[in-house]
DNA sequence: CAGATATCAGGTTGACTGACATTC
DNA sequence: CGAATGTCAGTCCACCTGATATCT
């Protein structure tokens, strides 16, 4: 579930994109990638076309229906974070969020092929 | 394997304990719990004995083995903790502790049937 | 040719559900 | 009796490895 909404929420980011460039921005598997979009697109909710530009590549674009999909989903997470943090200040939230991110940046591009 | 730790943690932290208990303080499932129980004990990292007290209980024990083999997981863990939090100061691992710490306490208890 | 892309098959882990027999 | 305990079977998702065909 949580990689539907990763894949919805980047198709929504990062505009029409390939699956291998999405794959990497996300940091998702590639084959998994493919068994997840085959859904999406069964859905109604992620659309495949082909690039012109490269043959080997699928452009892969939100549906209007993914994008109502994914406001739903939206709604939830955010729900949910409010949840999550709600022993937390406006202050110390912010604080989590910055410790956090500073993880992030300095491991990142660590250990990615 | 992260169960497999958590297990073994919890044997030497909570001493002698039943594998209902076990699973409670853990937050694991019962069925895990006897699936990975069955693996430590074949390699002879935990004990089954039983309960005296209620034959329904399996009393649980670390084996001399596997508290060998905890002290080599915490190192492990020690070494990869250390270099997930290093680019924060003492501080800053104290202030992302508290806020994690006061999050957990506060959900603690919800949501545990 | 080497490299990238999309796809598929399969294996492993942990989370979870449902059923069952035994015991309290 | 209801409730707790240990066990087993099986589903589900995400992670990961490899192999393959196509295209640049």
């Amino acid at each position: 579930m949580r990689l539907r909404y990763a894949i919805l929420a980047g198709l929504e980011e990062f505009g029409p994109i390939s699956q291998a460039e999405l794959s990497r921005r996300l940091g998702v598997d590639r084959g998994d990638l493919v068994k997840a979009l085959n859904e999406l697109e069964a859905e109604g909710m992620a659309a495949r076309s082909a690039d012109p530009s490269d043959r080997r590549r699928n452009s892969l674009q939100l549906t209007p229906d993914g994008a109502t999909a994914l406001i739903r989903l939206d709604a939830l997470v955010g729900s949910a974070q409010t949840r999550l943090l709600a022993p937390l200040s406006s202050d110390e939230r912010e604080q989590l969020n910055s410790l956090l991110q500073r993880l992030l940046d300095h491991h990142d591009g660590h250990n990615r092929p």
